[in-house]
RNA sequence: GGAGGGGUUCCCGAGCGGUCAAAGGGGUCGGGCUGUAAACCCGAUGGCUCAGCCUUCGGAGGUUCGAAUCCUCCCCCCUCCA
């Protein structure tokens, strides 16, 4: 990337935040990062119990490389030793302790999917339990004396629980702390996070201002809708993308998101200039432009991201082949049959399309099954000559029938 | 330590001893409309070659012709008081 000047980075790494706190100190920060050279310690924490990635996430990852593209240093911190306690604001439940070969384990597989959006040669993956741990109970006490159970009441689920009588165990009201004692021990110029983290990382600023830091600037970013368009992108919901699927389905996920949304995700998941996303907002509000060619345009750019130009490509004459012109895929399941009458509903479950042939009786019954040509076949017995047939069962499940003489 | 409330199908949640494979909502799937959009409307939603049969209501027993519903013991959650 081109090297660009302090007020131009601060507007590029701007879009997208929510938060900034402060902008003139993070221009400041950028400033001198140009005039020594010195790169700024960009940090972000991440939960050691969670590596299945989705775009959710990539929406601070990419925030973390947008700083790497202008030469900054990022620290991925793996909360290993705040793992024990398992971050309050996320509705307390007791985790079960993870092993240190657990933990190991799970910072592979976190290495395996952040590598495709950051810059390995910029990135130092650090656990925090490499201080924590050492830390004597008399630095933790240290620590504690630095901030007061009152302002840690501040705190919007805490002031709720506390109000309400529910119970706040010590070690939950300490999390923020450590998360903001981590700062200190790297030094961190800069921390990135959810926006419902922003209460733990302002506590990073006044922390490291009673260690004698510079307090680091805080950058926010939104927590991303899923493909509902309502809920956050979460795997549990089932309403995710996650980035290491075919870009096949992604593709196809990504194309059943709602016009409205498509925007957002325009905004947070591509590298789009605001201004041509704009301008395609424009051009499709005058209709000069459908918006499932838009939203085409916005599957490539994140299939590209995760895989490559030509996959998307490929995943996008796929999709069009499949859907507009109504061809079978080409990875379709393929089942071989003897001529003669079929049961269908027990064929599909054969073929693994129906978990039970109830299913596939009832689908049978409501004119789902059909084949390519949108010909449906309501009987449950089928007389099938020798040749190829290929069969669609609503809009996604296919099959293709080689009878053989 | 004391008092009380609850565990039902993917989720939430209703459920007089028979008419309960179990209301309703959500989700999901299918049909319609489309751009495989979204929204909306309609339908389906335990399994089994299925007018029938089999397995489900925290677990194990029991009462009964018959139990998700009653009894006993056990396990797990929650609330209040101390």
């Amino acid at each position: 990337m081109a090297t660009l000047s302090p007020e131009e980075a601060l507007t590029y790494l701007k879009r997208g935040t929510v938060d900034i706190v402060e902008e003139e100190e993070l221009l400041a920060k950028l400033r001198r990062s140009a005039e020594t050279g010195r790169p700024l310690r960009v940090k972000a924490g991440f939960d050691p119990t969670a590596p299945d990635l989705h775009l959710g996430h990539t929406v601070l990852l990419r925030k973390m490389r947008h700083f790497q593209d202008l030469g900054h240093e990022v620290y991925f911190l793996i909360g290993d030793f705040t793992a024990m306690i398992g971050d309050p604001s996320g509705r307390s439940e007791t985790r079960p302790p993870l092993t240190r070969e657990q933990v190991l384990e799970n910072a592979r597989t976190y290495a395996d999917q952040v590598f495709k959006i950051l810059d390995p040669e910029k990135t130092r993956v650090v656990f925090n339990s490499e201080w924590m741990s050492k830390m004597t109970a008399e630095d933790f006490i240290r620590l504690c004396a630095r901030y007061t159970v009152a302002r840690m009441l501040e705190r919007e689920d805490f002031k709720k629980r506390f109000e309400a009588h529910r119970p706040i165990a010590i070690h939950e009201l300490i999390y923020p702390l450590i998360q903001a004692y981590d700062s200190v021990a790297l030094r961190a110029d800069v921390e990135l996070g959810g926006t419902d983290q922003l209460f733990n990382l302002l506590v990073g600023r006044e922390i490291q201002r009673e260690y004698g830091q510079e307090p680091q600037v805080i950058l926010t970013v939104p927590i991303l809708e899923g493909l509902d368009g309502v809920q956050k992108m979460s795997k549990s919901l089932g309403n995710y993308v996650g980035i290491t699927e075919p870009p096949q389905e992604m593709f196809g996920k990504l194309m059943s998101i709602s016009d409205e949304l498509m925007w957002r995700y325009y905004e947070l998941l591509t590298d789009l200039p605001l201004e041509e996303i704009e301008a395609l907002k424009v051009a499709v509000a005058e209709g000069r432009k459908h918006p499932k060619e838009v939203k085409k345009q916005l599957a490539m750019l994140i299939v590209t991201q995760f895989h490559s130009e030509t996959a998307a490509r490929e995943a996008a004459e796929e999709f069009e082949r499949v859907f507009a012109r109504r061809e079978i895929p080409k990875d379709a399941p393929e089942v071989r049959v003897s001529p003669g009458k079929i049961w269908l509903p027990g064929l599909l479950k054969e073929a693994g399309l129906v978990k039970s042939t109830s299913e596939g009786k009832r689908l049978v019954s409501q004119g789902a099954v059909k084949f390519i040509d949108g010909e449906a076949l309501r009987e449950e017995n089928f007389e099938f000559q020798p040749g190829e047939y290929h069969l669609r069962i609503g809009k996604k499940r296919f099959l293709r029938i080689v009878v053989k003489a």
